[in-house]
Order: structure tokens, then C-alpha cells, then sequence
DNA sequence: GCGTCCAGGTCTACC
DNA sequence: GGTAGACCTGGACGC
């Protein structure tokens, strides 16, 4: 870290049975920046772009029942940019949700009690919900280290640097500037540009309020179709966005998952869609996070061989 | 090293 | 409502 940067120490209570590292590694987000994982240290970073513009990189590392967290930033923070760091990462590790719910159906059901018993259910998503909605676009059609490369490359053309290279997540305003022929050159999000760019023009008008679909009141499958009014937003994509705004209900199946679900209950063999649906069907608004669950557990497994 | 083929979701035009 | 084809890239593969 650059000499020129302060840094505050603050800390985050959690909850009662929340596991930071399985919240970490709940899907692939955590290896996407301006998201960091240091094995060695063992810690968790994330570079926040507060409301006021001040970029703060916060490295969190876990401690008995509280989060540890060191935020660097250009100047001092003040106490409200404190408030809204700690805010932003808890929205991030979804630490405000009671998973209490979903817990106890999980217990109902002898093949998800390990869900229960392991305490997991939250899943990792931005501090913002237009950054899930992006990277969501640039995950679509594409092996994972195209989204990789995707993201990397819109954080390292139009993301504000705080040092060292370090950049956060660009901006609504940033990525609507950018012409259709540079997002395809340089981003190298092909014929997905159009629709990014279009996309953060929405967000960056107001035309367009994704931030507010983290608390609409909208039933699960209004909220859908908003998101699949985005174009760019099949029904995978909105499906996985549905579970990072905290709705459960679609399964937003994918190649992978599809392979993997046959893998896992027809020995390799093909399955249709709906026959996976309706598997599914008895855990009603939260099938689609027993079945995310279920699909990724061996993940667990490997980095948790203790469960 | 080069060319070819394929996988991966979404959109649009068409039936 | 269902289907086919185009979109674009990285990676695998054969030569």
C-alpha cells in the first residue's frame, strides 16, 4: 500500500453463526476485482467508493464474532465516511439479512441439514447493486475467464485509481461515456457493449434505479421482469441477480449448472429444464438458494474439509 | 504459428 | 409461443 494513504482500524459485529470465508467463497464474485483475496494473509479486500467519491480500500479479516477492518483512504475519514464504509461492506456481506428462515426449512429436509449446521445461505455480492448488474451481463455467453478479462478491463480503463494501480469499480457515468467501438476493442465485451453501454446511460440518466431494487417491495417475479427489461438480461442473468437482491425463487440455470445438476442426479445423463424446475418446486421461494447451494457444495467441501 | 471449430446466453426475425 | 440464426470471444485441437 502507498505511504501517502491513512489508514482507520474499524470493526463490524456479526451475526450469531455468520462464517466470513464461507460468505467469501459463496460464488465466484470474490476472485472478480475490485474484490481481493490474500490466502497467505488470509484476509478479504474490497475497494469502496463512497457517495462523496472517496475511494477507501478495506482489508477485513475475521475475529471471534467481530469483523476486523483496516480502510485506507487518501485523508483521514470522517465519522459519517466511516458509517458508510461499514455500511457498504455489510450490505456486501449481506450481515443485515436473518437467514433464521431459511435455516429452519433447511433443517426440515435431511439431505440440506449440513446448510443449516454450516450456517451458509448469504451470498457475496457489490456494495452496489449496478456493479452486480454489470458483471452479471459480462458473466453471460462466455467461459468465466472472459468475465474475468471483461472486468479487468472495464475496472483498469475507467475505474478511479487510489494507488498503486488499485481501482475501483467504474462508475454509471464512466461507462456510459465510453464509445460502443472502444468497449468492444478494449473491454473486449463484443457484442455484449452495445448493451452495457445503454445500460449505465439508464442508471447514469435516473431513468433507470437498480439501487432500488435491493428494497423494492415488488413481488419476486415483477421484479424480474424489470430486470429482464434491461436488455442484455436473459433469463439466466436475471435469475442469478434475483439471488444477490435477496429473491430465491429462480433456479437461473446455466451450462454449468445443468452439467453439473445431471452429474450429480442422473449419473452425467442430459435432464430438461423442467424436470430440474420441478425438483425443486417443494422449497418454494427458496429453491433457488438450496439448489445453488447444493450444486456448489463440493466447493465447501474442498476448502472446508471439517463440515 | 495458424486456421478451424466449439461452447457459452441473449436478441431478433420469422413462422 | 416456439425456433433458428447471428452475435463475439477464448480456448482446444489439428496441422
Amino acid at each position: 500500500m502507498s505511504k501517502q494513504l491513512t489508514t482507520a482500524k474499524l470493526a463490524l459485529p456479526l451475526p450469531d453463526g455468520f462464517d466470513f470465508w464461507r460468505t467469501v467463497y459463496s460464488h465466484g464474485w470474490c476472485s472478480l476485482l475490485p474484490f481481493r483475496v490474500d490466502k497467505t494473509l488470509e484476509t478479504f479486500s474490497r475497494l469502496l467508493r463512497l457517495k462523496d467519491g472517496t475511494l477507501v480500500d478495506c482489508t477485513m479479516k475475521p475475529f471471534k464474532n467481530r469483523l476486523r477492518v483496516e480502510a485506507s483512504s487518501r485523508s483521514t475519514l470522517t465519522k459519517a465516511q466511516e458509517l458508510e464504509t461499514v455500511a457498504l461492506l455489510s450490505t456486501g456481506l449481506r450481515l443485515g439479512e436473518d437467514f433464521t428462515a431459511f435455516h429452519a426449512e433447511a433443517r426440515k429436509h435431511t439431505e440440506y441439514r449440513w446448510i443449516a449446521r454450516a450456517g451458509v445461505g448469504r451470498l457475496l455480492r457489490a456494495p452496489k447493486a449496478f456493479e452486480d448488474l454489470i458483471k452479471m451481463m459480462c458473466t453471460t455467453n462466455c467461459s468465466w475467464s472472459l468475465t474475468t478479462i471483461m472486468t479487468n478491463n472495464l475496472i483498469g480503463e475507467l475505474g478511479e485509481e487510489l494507488s498503486d494501480g488499485l481501482k475501483a469499480f467504474p462508475t454509471p457515468e464512466a461507462i456510459a461515456g465510453m464509445s460502443e467501438k472502444s468497449m468492444r476493442k478494449t473491454i473486449r465485451a463484443g457484442y455484449r457493449s452495445p448493451y452495457i453501454i445503454e445500460c449505465a446511460k439508464r442508471v447514469a440518466s435516473g431513468e433507470l434505479d437498480v439501487e432500488s431494487w435491493r428494497t423494492s417491495v415488488l413481488s419476486t417475479e415483477d421484479l424480474f421482469h424489470l430486470v429482464r427489461n434491461v436488455k442484455g438480461m436473459g433469463p439466466y442473468a436475471a435469475g442469478n441477480l434475483l439471488r444477490l437482491l435477496g429473491r430465491y425463487n429462480h433456479l437461473a440455470l446455466d451450462s454449468w449448472v445443468r452439467t453439473q445438476y445431471a452429474r450429480l442426479h442422473y449419473r452425467g445423463r442430459k435432464v430438461s429444464d423442467r424436470t430440474i424446475e420441478r425438483a425443486y418446486e417443494q422449497y418454494g421461494r427458496w429453491r433457488g438458494l438450496f439448489f445453488w447451494l447444493e450444486m456448489t457444495r463440493y466447493w465447501f467441501d474442498k476448502k472446508f474439509p471439517d463440515w
